[in-house]
DNA sequence: GACAGCATGTAATGAGTTACATGATTAA
DNA sequence: TTAATCATGTAACTCATTACATGCTGTC
């Protein structure tokens, strides 16, 4: 019985909204934890019988047809406790962001690479802005699951767009930038973006 | 010795620059990689002995005074190593938000609960913009230490001054909003914030 | 009858954090 | 002389990832 992580409130903060069975919340942590929360898919399983072991929640297991499925189900005193957790401070964002440790040190190889490196970030930027988008649409239009949460999810979505058009800008910005440099390695302080040391308006 | 990891070559990059004492490395990371890659100092000094087992920098003790200093140079095999490096396609940004999380499930708390978590975001991303913005004044200003690579670094400072003032607007914005909220539990439609679903233009 | 996807896990491994240990130097 | 900071690490632990294992079910 391992101590309860952020990543045990997580899932709990699930079971609170409804019951699931534990590939419903695998693919639930994919579609909302994947954002600002990833872990792998295996930490659920482990998580669920956790949370069970501590009393925040029961396991049921039923038989659709021969094939098993464990359904989960919050109880009281998993409620409290989540409360309880929300009380907590938590962590504001922590970014890893291994591309720009090669955008820090792109004097040290070539144009080409830099290029590429922020090609590759832009384009993974824009599939999630993507993403982010046609869902928040959806959310907007239908009211998406869960229309009495829309409140919160708001929020956080507010959030999650800024930050996926914020990286995918950035990136086509910094490609431009580098597009007009002779060499990675170019000394010119007027190759520097005028204005990058300064708070847009 | 173990394998090369993404914070092996962080650290090769910073010798790539120049040579450093691990004391000195320790105090660089901190500057440097706790925005976007941030790592226990411990690491460092496992870090920089795995390096001198692959041969990719040298270690050289110096006693000034009585007190030892372990000073890191690297190699021209490093020097390859890391340019290898840069042309492998590296991660995008990864986010871990752990108050977001308790945003996301807000309403199976309080009001307040919601408010203290949005407060202390904001205070903590208003610290790390002012950091950000005096920094980059700095940099603007004097050229830096390392005035030859002003123009990539300008590439990550536009990102992090960017980043820093995405998360204290956001915490600020979500304030507001939360603030005109007569319940966190709220139904009311109207109290969903207007656009919180369109990207802004 | 094969293959994609449903459904639930376990084992091995690894990266990183926390906490601790040690002693020197310098400024108040 | 006390505290802060310089300077370098080690040990234990935790959290998480990767890779694998298993068998069912519906569809082409």
């Amino acid at each position: 019985m391992r101590a309860l992580s952020s990543t045990s409130y997580a899932i709990l903060g699930l079971l609170a909204v409804r019951s699931w069975s534990a590939y419903e919340l695998a693919k639930q942590m994919d579609r909302t934890f994947r954002w600002y929360w990833p872990r792998a898919e295996s930490v659920l399983y482990e998580e669920t019988k956790n949370l069970v072991a501590h009393g925040l929640a029961t396991a049921a297991k039923h038989t659709a047809g021969r094939r098993s499925r464990t359904v989960y189900t919050i109880t009281e005193r998993g409620r409290q406790a989540l409360a309880g957790w929300l009380g907590q401070p938590g962590a504001g964002p922590v970014l890893n962001f291994e591309a720009l440790i090669q955008v820090a040190f792109a004097d040290q190889g070539t144009k080409e690479q830099l290029l590429a490196t922020l090609r590759s970030v832009r384009r993974g930027a824009e599939a999630l802005r993507r993403e982010a988008l046609a869902r928040c649409r959806e959310y907007d239009e239908t009211g998406g699951p869960s229309p009495e949460r829309l409140h919160v999810i708001a929020l956080v979505a507010r959030f999650l767009l800024d930050y996926t058009d914020l990286t995918a800008s950035w990136a086509a910005w910094a490609e431009e930038q580098v597009d007009q440099w002779d060499d990675v390695t170019s000394v010119d302080r007027a190759a520097v973006p005028p204005d990058a040391f300064r708070l847009r308006p």
